[in-house]
DNA sequence: CGTCGTAATCTTTTT
DNA sequence: GATTACGACG
């Protein structure tokens, strides 16, 4: 152990051999905050901890993966094993096939992907009869992905007269049935969305005090990496299971909190001090991994973001050479300029392929990097877009396999039904759906009482579905036997998915059906790997919740040599010699969609921080003056934080370009303006560019619920400017409200998140109204 | 009931 | 530019 703790700085040291007691550890880029975790785990271990005792919680498998390899180094193998280690999603998911009974779960439960969700989603708008041009499923889907990972049940919800309103507000007034049904709907469907693996341990946790205290006694350390991104339903699992031995370590930076889209709160790292008693502070300030010159831009960009703690990111590394930045007329000559400037660079420092990464902000831009990249014969591997498990023909044996151990699984079911085609059309699937909902009972309980149930279908349609039954009941049997393997082997013979996808003689057929050889060998490789691991039995399940919770940086294949191409959200905790940040122009990076607030913008910028801290010798940004999006050849500017990057750090590949005067797009319309105007300067801007984006239903911020047995926090939130502009109102002033009008305040009480103002309105009476959701114009 | 062609909508970012 | 939804026709 000695050995390997002298790998460490003092600073590093610190935190590494504080073994009890709650701690968080501020890691700037590249701090090596990896590097503590993991030997922090191995010295705890060494300090008589039972691995068995000890949960950490990683933002990406991959990750954990890693360092459960280097902790094995360290205290051996079998040590080693026995340690929880994964993402919330992983680890939660494991819990809840233990304990999901409680819930009435069963065990052998399915994850419902955003596919799923968003085509249950779907179905369930067409049969309320609601209009889908306002009820966009895509929306909904977001919608309440956010009330749960804000522990909005549907019953908090139907109590909440502020969401409701909001809801009704963007013309979606029955988005609580749709949520209640929704809800109803996976579980008859014995099925979890991601957002439920997380609820739903967090019910768990509260409604049956005896299974929190089995985990709390089991996990006495804890360790929860990327805390700045966790999201409030994380939050209170951690706080709830850390409560009783309170040894929980959280490591982040601030700096890189960039998933709020998806629930994120980033105060859960600014307030961690205020959660527990005797917080112990560590900073990881120095960074290892990049030049100077690259901290220092980084560095000079960030200083841009008002919401940040104090930390200074120095580092002792060289100077190495200047940011370079490149201009190019179209996205497509971007790509030449990156693809031949990595080939020039190989050549020239004798690097690797894989020692490259292009990043970008959306993955519709990897097109024209792939071009140009595979007309110069260079490798490159893609990560993320559509994953190798989302592609259709694998999807579509993942369904038979999810059938098979779940027969309950309603989407799987529509989705194998009738393909291949066996004649059974959408009429009889509507009134399977009917019937099932109508007996509240599972489709599949139906059709293997299909003689029996009151049902328009024919009884050619009838035998139809008694020989699917049958097929699916046949491979049950088999499951009992055979391995994921056999079995899966089996499936895609039986059902003539092969002869199907056989059949078509494409280019693109042949590809596909290369893409279910490689997973059926993939599900034999995670056979044999099971195997060889004592405790588990390499089962179709075990296999199925893999795929459902694996990213595409989980698939990595290590023996390839290749340029990574990826967002920079995936390239988070990720490093390389050489970086490139590509489109980098107004709309594009920053995000269209994310100018309408600060806290957006700035999220934004703390984005492109990420991307620039991901280069260890030589960075590049580039940007093109017209892109095509949508087919169409737009016009774009450079990106605002191309400026904001301090300018001895840069060298101007090509000539710069001052940015043409647009006022609507100047840096700081969020600037120094009176603090109670703040809120609608941006809706104006909103309005004057595009009618439509001053409707923001994602932009309401939800009440938090904090279950009483824990403590309560703050839950101010930054991002809504509310803690501006509840200082600004007072008693008399005149405001206006989008639906009741003017009105005058009468009364202000509470505080911070939760406080509400009285007003009395002209139209509408008395109303009490939380100011953090009501939207008010101050007019006097 | 199934298939093929046209129309509409789409783009943030992910477990 | 690509995927999906829907309508006409076999």
């Amino acid at each position: 152990m000695e050995e390997y703790l002298s790998q460490l700085n003092e600073a590093q040291l610190e935190p590494t051999l504080q073994k009890d007691g709650p701690m968080i550890i501020i890691a700037g880029a590249g701090s090596g905050k990896t590097r503590v975790l993991t030997y922090r785990i191995a010295y705890l271990m060494s300090q008589g901890v039972d691995a068995f005792n000890i949960l950490s919680l990683t933002f990406t498998n991959k990750a954990a993966r890693e360092m459960k390899e280097r902790i094995a180094k360290i205290v051996g193998t079998s040590e080693a094993k026995n340690l929880w280690m994964g993402t919330f999603h992983s680890v939660f998911a494991k819990i809840l096939r233990f304990e999901g009974h409680h819930l009435g779960f069963p065990s052998n439960f399915t994850i419902y992907d955003t596919q799923d969700s968003q085509k249950l989603m779907g179905s369930i708008i067409k049969e309320l009869g609601l209009d889908k041009d306002i009820y966009k499923t895509k929306q909904v889907y977001s919608r309440i992905s956010s009330y749960k990972n804000s522990l909005i049940t549907v019953k908090a919800y139907m109590n909440n007269p502020e969401l409701k309103e909001a809801d009704a507000m963007t013309r979606r007034p029955r988005m609580g049935e749709i949520y209640a049904e929704y809800v109803d709907r996976c579980f008859k469907a014995g099925a979890m969305d991601f957002d439920d693996l997380l609820l739903r341990t967090n019910e768990l946790l509260t409604r049956f005090p005896s299974v929190l205290a089995q985990y709390q006694d089991r996990f006495r350390y804890i360790l929860v990496d990327e805390y700045q991104d966790t999201n409030h339903s994380q939050y209170l699992i951690v706080r709830a299971l850390a409560d009783r031995f309170q040894n929980i370590c959280v490591v982040g930076d601030d700096a890189q909190s960039i998933y709020a889209f998806r629930g994120a709160n980033i105060n859960n790292i600014l307030n961690f001090q205020k959660d527990y008693d005797d917080v112990k502070l560590f900073r990881l300030e120095q960074n290892y991994r990049s030049t100077k010159n690259i901290v220092g831009a980084a560095n000079s960009v960030i200083e841009h973001n008002k919401t940040k703690l104090d930390k200074v990111v120095w580092t002792a590394n060289e100077e190495g050479p200047k940011v370079k930045i490149h201009r190019s007329l179209t996205d497509g000559d971007e790509g030449r300029y990156v693809a031949s400037t990595i080939w020039d660079a190989k050549m020239q420092n004798q690097l690797s392929n894989s020692e490259f990464a292009i990043l970008y902000r959306t993955n519709a831009q990897s097109r024209a990097m792939e071009d140009a990249l595979r007309k110069r014969d260079i490798p490159y591997r893609i990560y993320g877009g559509l994953s190798f498990y989302q592609r259709k023909e694998i999807k579509d044996v993942i369904s038979y396999l999810r059938l098979i151990l779940n027969p309950a699984d309603e989407e799987a079911l529509k989705r194998v039904i009738n393909y291949p085609a066996r004649g059974i059309g959408q009429t009889t699937i509507d009134r399977l759906v009917v019937a099932a909902n109508g007996y509240k009972r599972t489709i599949f309980e139906v059709l293997k009482n299909i003689d029996k149930v009151d049902i328009n279908i024919n009884s050619g349609a009838k035998n139809k579905l008694k020989d699917f039954v049958t097929l699916i009941e046949s491979f049950q049997v088999m499951n009992q036997t055979a391995t994921a393997f056999e079995l899966a082997e089996h499936v895609v013979k039986a059902t003539g998915l092969l002869r199907e996808i056989n059949k078509e003689g494409t280019p693109e057929g042949v590809t596909r059906l290369e893409n279910v050889e490689e997973m059926l060998n993939g599900i034999k490789d995670f056979v044999e790997g099971q195997q060889e691991i004592a405790d588990t039995t390499g089962n179709l399940a075990e296999f199925l919740e893999d795929v459902a919770l694996a990213t595409d940086l989980d698939n990595e294949k290590g023996d390839e040599d290749a340029v990574a191409l990826m967002t920079i959200h995936l390239a988070k905790g990720l490093e390389f010699n050489h970086v490139f940040v590509v489109g980098l122009e107004e709309d594009l990076f920053p995000s269209a969609m994310s100018m309408n607030t600060r806290s957006e913008l700035e999220e934004e910028r703390r984005l492109f921080y990420v991307a620039l801290t991901r280069a260890e010798n030589q960075a590049y940004l580039t940007y093109a003056l017209s892109r095509y999006r949508w087919g169409k050849l737009v016009d774009s500017e450079p990106s605002r934080f191309i400026e904001e990057i301090d300018e001895q750090f840069v060298d101007n590949v090509t000539p710069k370009l001052e940015r043409r005067i647009n006022p609507m797009l100047s840096a700081d319309i969020f600037g120094d303006v009176e603090p109670n105007k703040i809120r609608y300067k941006p809706a104006k801007q909103a309005v004057l560019k595009k009618p439509t984006k001053s409707i923001k239903q994602e932009q309401t911020k939800f009440q938090v619920t904090t279950p009483k047995n824990l403590k309560r926090v703050s839950a101010t939130d930054e991002s809504n400017n509310s803690n501006l502009f509840d200082d600004t109102l007072t008693v008399g002033n005149l405001v206006k409200h989008i639906r009741f009008g003017t009105g005058e305040v009468l009364k202000i009480e509470g505080k911070g998140a939760d406080i509400k103002a009285e007003i009395s309105f002209q139209h509408g009476g008395v109303k009490k109204l939380l100011l953090r959701f009501a939207k008010l114009e101050v007019i006097g």
